[in-house]
DNA sequence: TTGACTCCCATATTATCCCATGATAATCCA
DNA sequence: TGGATTATCATGGGATAATATGGGAGTCAA
């Protein structure tokens, strides 16, 4: 399984450690770095993390843009600026940098979610609603995903 | 044969573990990958699984969006986050998350339902009372269904 | 020295491995 | 053919491993 999925609540301890749920390392490590990259989500109070072929991805993609130099500076600064690269210890346990705690509103525990590229983490209250909204989301959007992969068909509402 | 059919019913032991239907297992060995994708079904309680081919489908519609989007975001929440890759033991059985036993209402035992490229697991009692209803649905829609659209060979219901 | 961080170990819980059993189906062979 | 042997499968249970988490002790820099 190369791709982030399923949610998992961990804690953070008392010296702000927090543990990388086992599967997510797996990924990570079968990218060929034992750690992450973490970054502000742009849209919500999240915090992205990935691992090396995100990264590869987002830079290659911040490459393309070099005619653009006044844009890509400020694409590339708004991407890079804020992004950590953490690598674990033994255990699967980083600790993270207080911009990153304070933009996801972090308290005693963090819900890591699976997002198949990347995953995000999460203040475990704030996910439930976002939750709840992205469904909703996606069955409007559904015709974005192949009409019979998940089992609902797009061209009938059945709910 | 490599699609999902037929249905049996297998029991959930007291730890949890439940047997993946042999003819199934062989399916998903075939596919590649020694173990299931399971995932809450959108409409029904119950649960949606199948194997590398149906996880590749829809990562491949995801990778498709634009990284940072809301909408990209929230499509891969729904798609994702509750989405488990379950490797089965060398017994073939595996051991459900809460998530998806409470999502479909599991107890002593559990149905597993071919559906051609995937397969649904339910609570025995819920799936009678659905397959009544689903047959009059397929008799009153079984126009909208093509031959090969969807992998059915024909257009008689199964039972 | 203090604070942040890492390394190492302990522990409770959960998941997985490994083996045994009974039931059923498939095969063999005198 | 018919009785016996094999194979396959679902299921039970004890033993072992993996995981998340807590905490002590060492390292390093300011």
């Amino acid at each position: 399984m190369k791709i982030f999925m399923s949610s998992t609540v961990n804690k953070i301890d008392s010296k702000g450690r927090i543990s990388i749920p086992a599967p997510f390392r797996s990924v990570l490590e079968f990218q060929g770095y034992p750690g992450v990259y973490l970054f502000p989500s742009f849209t919500s109070s999240a915090i992205d993390g990935g691992g090396q072929e995100l990264m590869d991805q987002i830079s290659l993609s911040v490459e393309k843009m070099q005619l653009f130099s006044e844009e890509t500076d400020a694409l590339s600064t708004a991407l890079f600026s804020d992004t950590y690269s953490l690598s674990y210890d033994q255990d699967g346990r980083i600790s993270l940098p207080e911009l990153l705690i304070e933009h996801a509103n972090l308290r005693e525990s963090v819900i890591f979610v699976g997002q198949g590229r990347k995953f995000q983490m999460w203040n475990p209250d704030d996910f439930k609603l976002f939750k709840r909204e992205a469904k909703i989301k996606a069955l409007e959007n559904r015709n974005l995903i192949g009409p019979s992969a998940i089992g609902i068909k797009n061209n009938k509402a059945d709910d």
